[in-house]
DNA sequence: CTCTAACCGAGACGGTACGTCAGGTCTTGAA
DNA sequence: TTCAAGACCTGACGTACCGTCTCGGTTAGAG
């Protein structure tokens, strides 16, 4: 269909010692420098690779950056799963919700563990400083911003749809309720106060947001 | 406090000319070219200025489309004032947030009639285009973050509060709810969709929100 | 004739205070750094005058430093005058050639008298650099030079036509030698080491030019 | 001893297309709109070529020039050996000094003919262009100025060296006189009349130097 | 002894060029 | 063929000065 212009590489020969450079060097950068001063020559320079090995695989700095980020959520949780393991038997003690969202019964409980949790990844600048210069790019670029939905946010929303589905099934949400559309009304208003800096992110905000969420805000 | 180094320069020999045509031309290139290939150089190209006009005035490409697009929402609020003053006598038909929310009495019929023309305003492109640029540069300058919506994220979710507190004194809203947190459960989930292109943005969608914030998720 | 473009200013009403100090600047500045790193602007700003001061009644950073110098070149002879004055009785002593050459009826005693007298005056900082500036423009502006030329070197060398006529006349110099040619033989490579670094600029090297030039090459 | 700082480029690896295209644009320019009007952005533009590629080689518009001359001078001399060459048999038709300063024996004739030569080549603006702007930087910039003479100058200067020895050994030249000295009293007049148009530069002019020079101002 | 036209300081303005940085392409030599 | 290295062309950066143009204020000579 397309005429192949650019002779795609050939990846059986790709060097996986430079992939990984490349993803710690890129991630180190926008973590100490900020996204913006962030280049592709200088992910380069710290990872002792060519320019051209950059552009041979990826097509601009959002791109590394993407990929970095997903390799690095999947160390991450990698790491929880083996430590989730190595905890088994408790119960609850959800670190990161790519392991699913607790199941207890109390939907309201649940919803508030969880929020309260991505509160503190919010926080943590590792994560914080890549994830936000994604989300920043994506803002303005749409094919990189649905590229971070589909692999970083929507995932992470199914669970939520997941959670509320099963909370219907016990009755705690009303039958007629899309959960999609449900699940935004606690996690967008926290989304949008990192975002955009809107207000302070702290448990007892998230934990209001869930009570709003499922009372409403009009007199019962 | 601080050595106010490079002099601040004479804003009363301000020519109110170049500063009206670097406003334009900001737009202008952001509508046409997007954000990231709008330039410094450009706008003063395009607004034919001298480089050193814009740099006396603002400290980033960001700072000049900031305070073009606050020039633009009050030459539209003004616009707006005055057509709205020309209807007179027709009440409620609200065309744009800043003259205020209405107030029918029922407070899910105009909460859906203002996000309705909020939608429309996401799509319009004279006003999509800068405010998405701000908004992206904002979420990764936090400075700039934080001026975008103090100047103009704030003043519009203050009109919402204002209007949640007259519900609550009819008491269609419960007493106990902080208006501030409240509007966040319909307005957020639309700013995170425009935002981040995480779902499609429609009438039927905010309306549902609406729905769903006023009345919760949880059974009656 | 021509349609009095500029409408030349009011001489008359000059301020004489401003002359001087952009003479003092403009020669300031070229002594401490550099001639082309003096810029209109800084010679404006170390004066403390407005640049359209400068425009009014120069055409050019050359022409300042012309008319500085110039004018720095008779406060040094009006000076050595004075000096001279005082001195009266002694003779022979000259200290500056713009006092006329000294004619002690020993041809090659005087000349040698006084290009040692250049010698000195060239490796005066204060005197070089603005002169090394303005001949250096000179040689690229054709006008600037002739002007240079004909208010500064011209008249110094005018001395030595007179005093190689009045060897001409005792039968010192062979009558048929044009003074204005046969000066360039002893002065010209002076100015030539000066000029362009082409040797050392000692007193041994002006005596030699002398007897050469007197003597000639060729064996007698 | 000095740290070096930027490391220098692999002059291995640079390209000989742009280092000509440089030579090119620069004398052209030069030669089209003089010295002070010629820009590093000019010369880079007309050579097709980046800014970056001529300041990773060059530190300033002067190196470029100086190295652009010298490689002009180089060529001109290659093509005026070869053209010598071709005309083997005839002699003394010296067209260039870089040949050597022919030897009739006549030193009076042979001097007066280059220096006839140098009139011509003064005279021919594609050389007198660059090499009046080098000269002007060069008398203001010391650093400059002295790669000009030894590059350029000294050269030029040592086959009259040559000459004046060889007139020592024929008896046409005191055997006391240091020739490098001598040279400069025909020389250095001409040098000065062309660098700072102190005088019209003719055959007849050059030709009186020569006598004057040779035979002296006093009588014989 | 005003009045008024100029010169004055200051510095904003539209420009040009500076020297630097990074983008994305292309070439070279070693592995 | 990939890779590290880095030269290349391009284009934007932010700065420095250019020469022109107001803007009050001051200042002197014509009334």
């Amino acid at each position: 269909m397309a005429p192949n212009n650019p002779a795609p590489p050939d990846s059986t020969r790709r060097s996986e010692r430079s992939r990984r450079a490349i993803y710690d060097a890129a991630i180190a950068l926008v973590v100490e420098v900020g996204y913006p001063k962030t280049t592709i020559e200088g992910i380069a320079a710290r990872a002792g690779v060519g320019k051209q090995t950059i552009y041979r695989w990826w097509g601009s700095k959002a791109d590394v950056l993407l990929e970095a980020f997903l390799d690095l959520s999947e160390q991450a949780a990698r790491t929880a799963a083996q430590e989730h393991e190595s905890h088994e038997g408790r119960e609850g003690r959800a670190g990161h919700e790519s392991q699913g969202i607790p199941d207890t019964g109390d939907l309201a409980a649940d919803l508030k563990l969880v929020l309260r949790a991505t509160v503190d990844e919010l926080r943590d600048p590792g994560f914080e400083a890549p994830s936000r210069a994604l989300a920043a790019d994506g803002v303005v670029n749409e094919e990189l911003g649905r590229r971070f939905v589909a692999q970083l946010l929507e995932p992470q929303l199914q669970l939520y749809v997941d959670r509320l589905r099963s909370a219907q099934e016990t009755g705690q949400v009303r039958p007629d309720i899309d959960p999609r559309i449900a699940l935004e009304l606690f996690v967008s208003p926290l989304a949008q106060r990192w975002l955009q800096y809107t207000g302070p992110i702290t448990y007892e905000y998230t934990d209001t947001l869930v009570d709003y969420a499922l009372n409403g805000l009009a007199p019962r």
